[in-house]
DNA sequence: GTTGCCGGGTT
DNA sequence: AACCCGGCAAC
């Protein structure tokens, strides 16, 4: 999936009433916020393409995830909406990355929208049975002074938030360098910015993300002991509101409820078919960090699918569990250093109890010449 | 020699 | 994963 410049309100509100219901928009300039975000919903993490320190991210399920100084206001979910596929949601984005609406970045503009942005490629996964698409980048885009095509400066310094934490470096100062355009400080002091839980029939509105990182873990989360602790994923269910403001905040304080079948956090998505390795982390499986703990103002997710809350079983093979315990018990009796087996049990086994004349009554793994299941040591 | 079963191969 | 077996060590 391919996404353009979208540096204008109503762009932006464009982009979520085409977007598929399906899917939501990541924007982040921090891989840290792709690999969490990709940690938190490994299954819906599609495909980013990162570039220096910019980052886009498609992800499934939700409508979208909003990012610094940018709020959607959710669509409306019509039937229309619900038949797009992917395609058409590709193609609508890729019109409007292509829209006048958009301003060019001021380097290459051309090229910027057109030429790049077609070799990039916008192909469609022929792997993927749930038809997501692939943004397949030109390689170049290490030049910070060319900005790759689906990202203009201006666009990107949109989804920024104003005043960024310190990481170290200056994201500001590098988009600026990035850029070489000033930082947009439109609307710093004129709206009053609130944090509202998604959760379903939820919806609290609390001054700080603090608050409502606290009201998620304990209300929805249910994590009363460890109330102080957050590993970021409250960060998922609640989004940053403004009030008071221009038309992006009465767009959003249209907001709240979103579509309780889409955004009731129960609920739990059939479609298993991305893995991560081959979407969002593109085999880049450092050390996953917690969301965005580092970036907490950076990045609102809106997302209420608790899918990934479900902690990952760990698939045991059959019979390993059997196997695990006669290693175990391996290691109990006194045993001279390595490679010695462990003692004979003492017991009688299927062998000498049925004897071989009636080796079918053995339990298979006598059968099989293994450690006796039935008469366990 | 008998027995238990590990390690590894094949299907 | 299910099945099979060579081979080793304990008995």
């Amino acid at each position: 999936m391919t996404f353009s410049a979208f540096q204008q309100d109503d762009v932006k509100s464009d982009i979520s009433q085409k977007l598929p219901d399906q899917q939501f928009l990541l924007f982040t300039t921090k891989e840290e916020d792709l690999k969490t975000a990709e940690t938190k919903k490994p299954n819906r993490a599609h495909e980013y393409e990162k570039e220096n320190t910019r980052s886009v991210c498609l992800l499934e399920q939700k409508r979208k995830v909003v990012s610094s100084n940018i709020d959607v206001p959710p669509a409306r979910k019509s039937s229309e909406e619900l038949d797009m596929d992917k395609v058409t949601a590709a193609m609508v984005l890729t019109s409007l990355s292509t829209s006048p609406l958009v301003r060019s970045p001021p380097v290459r503009p051309n090229e910027s929208l057109n030429g790049s942005w077609k070799e990039g490629g916008f192909v469609p996964s022929s792997t993927s049975s749930s038809g997501y698409w692939s943004w397949n980048a030109p390689s170049d885009q290490s030049n910070p002074s060319t900005p790759s095509p689906p990202l203009s400066a201006d666009s990107f310094k949109a989804f920024r938030t104003p005043s960024q934490p310190d990481d170290g470096i200056d994201e500001a100062e590098t988009s600026n360098l990035l850029f070489d355009e000033p930082i947009p400080r439109k609307r710093k002091n004129s709206m009053k910015v609130m944090f509202k839980c998604l959760w379903k029939n939820c919806g609290k509105v609390l001054s700080t993300a603090a608050g409502i990182q606290k009201h998620i873990r304990t209300i929805h989360l249910g994590r009363v002991g460890e109330s102080d602790y957050s590993d970021g994923e409250e960060d998922f269910y609640y989004t940053e509101i403004r009030l008071n403001t221009d038309s992006v905040a009465d767009g959003l304080s249209s907001l709240s409820p979103v579509s309780p079948s889409l955004a009731s956090p129960p609920s739990f998505p059939t479609q298993d078919a991305i893995r991560p390795e081959t979407s969002c982390a593109k085999t880049e499986t450092k050390l996953m960090t917690p969301l965005s703990r580092s970036a907490p103002t950076n990045l609102y997710l809106v997302h209420t699918d608790h899918a990934y809350q479900v902690s990952p079983t760990h698939n045991r093979p059959a019979g390993s569990g059997e196997q695990k315990q006669s290693h175990t018990v391996l290691s109990s009796p006194p045993r001279v250093a390595f490679g010695l087996r462990k003692p004979r049990g003492e017991g009688k086994k299927c062998r000498k109890v049925y004897g071989m004349e009636n080796r079918d009554m053995w339990c298979t793994a006598c059968r099989w010449k293994k450690a006796c299941q039935r008469f366990i040591d």
